[in-house]
DNA sequence: TTCAGCAGGATTGTTAACAATTCTGTCAAC
DNA sequence: GTTGACAGAATTGTTAACAATCCTGCTGAA
């Protein structure tokens, strides 16, 4: 199977596809850390940055709350998702159970010139840690996992990886250190070397530690209090 | 862990569960195969069943599209989705892939509450089943993996696997031998007694022994064009 | 000084009307 | 009899205005 392009998912209509934009881009700017957790966004402000109409931009937020990348607040607004300690764990506990076996199925089914795109993507990363460049960093470190989930060919895994990932990069930025980044090792290396010679079990295996490295960076007991927004914890008849 | 109620969504707002609610009702009509694939969803008749207001129908569309059981054509409106053979296969390799983890985690944690309830709601399969009341044995054949997604206590992959079991009921309508049902099989009294004994190595081969069976009863190869909608085939710009 | 109460402004939620496209039925032509 | 075009109806998509809620800053009293 060759990489398609950056997406493909597929919603038929040619408005859909603005729509998707969005939510991608808010996607994207969530992940490399750009919108940290609690952000409010602001209708106008999106329509704005956007250009587009309201409607567009309710509709983008309520699909980006369906993956639980935002929050929706009654009359409130809409915020950066902030995932609880429990939730943080789902998350995790969801990619251990999913991700090793994206990771077999990509060792069954990669092409020769899926591996080298994996690998001219590794030395995209190597070059954007090495020269600090944070946000490149992650974005590239999570765009390595989507694309396994593209060489696995599986549309359906590869939506739900797209969001569990977000969703990390939300989980890092709450409990871990400052200056983690999500995947600091080496592991994507070694799951190349696994691709490349086709050992799916060993795979699975790279791809489950690789994922432990990544839990083991945040403290899911500590600071549960960190730049908390009151007034939704105490809040109004909401939640 | 004790089994919550009915689902334990939370969309935060008071408006979200009145759409939550919407989305849930389809999910379970698409289930139980009262809304067979391509069946148009017209606004104004969802309006008048649910009593809505138009915005609220669409939004829950939405909503149901981004799950992709229904597809929005531009300008033609919404229709319960047509999986494509394709489509069919990522959604049986993605259960594969997921619930016999969810299986494995549930057995690791059900109480004895929790079997007392599969139990429970084991009878009523049975009795469904007996008693040739076809819709509510496919219902409660499907929830009988929710309550298991449930009991793996993991809000994440409960939400994935409602997706991929309504999905499942639309690839049998749609591939499936008429009369087959989702589950007819007795794996599921296997399944609690695996939970019973807390085996959780032996509750994931149960489960993906379960979904080989599942799997074996569609035929993803043949007829192709069994009542297609010509239209969004060979159609407009749109699909 | 601190806190409660209270406008004023801003933001979100909802409704209704309007615009655009598609579907349906009819009619004429071949 | 079939096919094509056309007009009317119906449905969807969009916009704008309105209603409701919340946030902010001020005032005034304890």
């Amino acid at each position: 199977m060759t990489l398609p392009g950056p997406n493909s998912e597929q919603l038929s209509t040619a408005e859909e596809v603005a729509e998707e934009q969005i939510v991608d881009r808010i996607f994207e700017a969530v992940i490399e850390q750009r919108l940290p957790p609690g952000t409010k966004l602001s209708e106008s402000a999106l329509c704005e940055v956007f250009g587009v109409g309201r409607m567009r931009i309710r509709r983008s937020l309520l699909l980006l709350a369906s993956r639980e990348v935002v929050e929706l607040h009654s009359n409130r607004g809409a915020f950066v998702a902030r995932p609880t300690a429990e939730q943080a764990r789902e998350v995790f506990e969801a990619r251990q159970a999913i991700e090793p076996n994206v990771a077999r199925m990509a060792a069954k089914r990669a092409a020769a010139e899926d591996i080298a795109a994996l690998a001219r993507h590794l030395e995209l990363e190597s070059q954007a840690h090495d020269s600090g460049n944070r946000r490149d960093a992650i974005r590239l470190s999570g765009q390595f996992h989507t694309m396994l989930a593209q060489i696995a060919g599986n549309g359906v895994m590869l939506r739900m990886i797209k969001e569990l990932i977000t969703r990390t990069s939300l989980i890092i930025g709450i409990y871990g250190a400052p200056g983690v980044t999500n995947c600091r090792d080496d592991d994507h290396a070694e799951l190349i070397d696994a691709l490349r010679k086709s050992d799916d079990r060993r795979a699975a295996e790279i791809m489950a530690e690789h994922l432990r490295h990544i839990e083991e960076r945040v403290d899911l007991t500590a600071r549960p209090g960190a730049g908390v927004d009151l007034v939704s914890v105490f809040g109004r008849r909401d939640a």
